[in-house]
DNA sequence: CGTCATGTTTCCTAAACACTACACACTAGC
DNA sequence: GCTAGTGTGTAGTGTTTAGGAAACATGACG
């Protein structure tokens, strides 16, 4: 579960390399969290943090949180409401999409935007 | 959250008028928890079981697994793998259908389950 | 009456989660 | 050389999760 700190490291130092703001301490303090746990984040020493705490780093480092949360083995918990609400339905619907392909799904995707139900 | 409570006790409740080997107490024994934690699950003074034991209590209870763990404020573990898997994906497809009715989600299971990709 | 079996109550806890506090060592720039 | 800023190491904290143990009260029935 190391993934999640390299990959913020690896995002996070990218950044810093054309703007200074992007040091581990000021990304500490403008996420809210300590800089000591940030440290330990990256280099995986902790688990991944709190959903919310994931969220906002993903967006300081504009990364999209679902998949920073991914790394971090979370769902977004608007995510799991959805799921919740209609749990036979969504339950269905997801364990048959489990193996398509991509394009499949992103297809549905589309499909459903288009809204023509 | 005593939904969860409200729906196993009634169900348990249900299944001993015709069988009495559905007491708390034979129940809790063949799910694997004390009489005493299942008593207070069903009234609601403790919080919903973990995930497992929420599992154990539906298929004992012959109810769906996917609804009781909604009920308890949770989303199957292998349902949150798939997401987890291709979180932009499956993010975006969630939140399209959000709001979308429930035949129109079932259309696409049923399309997907022909298999047309 | 005694003894099962039923459901309930009280008290306790081990482990995991999500962090903070603070001192330390290094370096970069003026 | 100083100081402002950088990342790291160690230790400890409060909260939540997910229950277990054991005693208690009630009723059924043989």
């Amino acid at each position: 579960m190391t993934q999640f700190g390299t990959f913020v490291h690896t995002a996070r130092r990218s950044l810093q390399e054309a703007d200074r703001r992007y040091s581990l301490r000021q990304v500490a303090k403008r996420i809210g969290v300590e800089p000591g746990y940030l440290s330990k984040i990256e280099r995986g020493q902790v688990a991944p943090p709190s959903e919310a705490a994931t969220v906002r780093l993903a967006r300081e480092l504009d990364e999209d949180p679902d998949v920073l949360l991914a790394l971090g083995g979370k769902v977004s918990s608007d995510l799991q409401e959805v799921i919740r609400k209609r749990p036979q339905l969504f339950a269905q619907l997801i364990r048959e999409l489990r193996d398509a392909p991509d394009h499949a799904v992103l297809r549905i995707v589309r499909e459903v935007r288009d809204g023509d139900w």
